[in-house]
DNA sequence: GTAAATTGTTTCGTATTGGAAACAATTATT
DNA sequence: AATAATTGTTTCCAATACGAAACAATTTAC
């Protein structure tokens, strides 16, 4: 083995082929169809798949051509997690949600930034959301990058916002603009304009 | 046609097997291998398929077999929709950081939502963001609980917006009001309004 | 520089898929 | 009830996927 650079893949070996889910596709075709009253007949002209062949995969008899699989998925207009996932049952008690209305979050002030943390009754997420106003006016009143692990994603609301990060060139983002990356790598935000900028702002862990 | 309850699938009608992305799954494949330098005879050892079919999928030469991704997807443990996401392209810049300007995301109609995919030129994401206009105008007009796993955060752009999800009474979000819950509690979007309701929505595995 | 090993590609034979059509089993229609 | 329509299943065969092994094309070893 070619020297697995400590990557995603090292994990796995697969000592023999055991499939991971060798029925749950047909079985969750066949959910769909008949949870939408469609019948083969209906299925294959949707998808241009022969009723013989729905047939087969949804008793298991073959396991179809990743076209075939393609023509379902778009055929249907399902996407393919969708189709995958076994998605029955009760989720088992998975039942959480949240919510914070307008202006309701909860104030967290930085030297730079004005940051309402929401949905924060929610404890074990994945994400951190929370809505930022951008005081910073210039690059140089910040003392250095800001950087930890994960993942951001920013939504600006009122722009412009001016971002700058690690190895890369300052960017614009305007109102409706949105941006990725990868929080390793070094980031601040600035509002040059008139007025403080707004960004919706989620962090992943 | 045994009437289409005016559910999930009355969208696509895939007049003649034309393909959705006929390349993207070699190519991905082909990518994924790559950057973490494996050779075909490593991912061979992974998965339990032949290098030849391996080579063969990477330069689009077949459609490989359900079985044959299922091994993939189980040897190289990724997840399908990583599999399946378009290829990078060149991203915003060299490495980890994305962008998409207002209104020139993907576009991804489904039956019920209109959704514009943000910053997919960015790979093995940890969330996927995208902009949503909610066209379903009641709730019957889903076939069946939108339900899979991770968790989801959403921003009304555009209100109100009715969250419809099991175990919870439906609740009405407006104009700036935001929503965390558990992806596998089932979860429904429905505009109550005169017009779509627009959403900004975030996912995370 | 040559040999050996490693890599990706290509044959080729076998096994499997997938569609047309025949079949069986229900359901509608008259 | 008999007939026709509609549904899902099964045959059959052409098309195709898959793996073993041969083949090139590199790279590494000596």
């Amino acid at each position: 083995m070619s020297e697995v650079s400590g990557g995603v893949l090292e994990r796995t070996k697969n000592e023999e082929a055991e499939f991971v889910q060798p029925l749950v596709l047909g079985d969750r075709l066949k959910q769909i169809r008949l949870s939408n009253n469609l019948t083969l007949a209906d299925v294959s002209e949707m998808t241009g798949v022969a009723r013989s062949t729905l047939s087969k995969i949804e008793n298991h008899q073959l396991s179809p051509t990743f076209q075939v699989v393609q023509k379902l998925v778009e055929g249907l207009s399902i996407d393919i997690p969708q189709l995958f996932r076994a998605a029955p049952a009760d989720a088992g008690g998975a039942s959480r949600r949240t919510w914070t209305k307008h202006g309701e979050g909860t104030p967290h002030p930085t030297a730079t930034y004005e940051h309402e943390l929401l949905c924060t009754d929610l404890s074990q997420r994945k994400m951190v959301p929370f809505k930022t106003t951008v005081r910073a006016h210039s690059f140089s009143e910040f003392g250095d990058w800001v950087r930890h692990d994960g993942e951001e994603f920013l939504w600006v609301l009122t722009g412009p916002v001016a971002v700058y990060s690690e190895h890369y060139e300052p960017l614009v983002l305007d109102t409706g603009d949105c941006m990725y990356f990868d929080s390793r790598m070094g980031h601040a935000l600035v509002s040059p304009g008139e007025t403080d900028a707004e960004v919706l702002w989620v962090v992943a862990r």
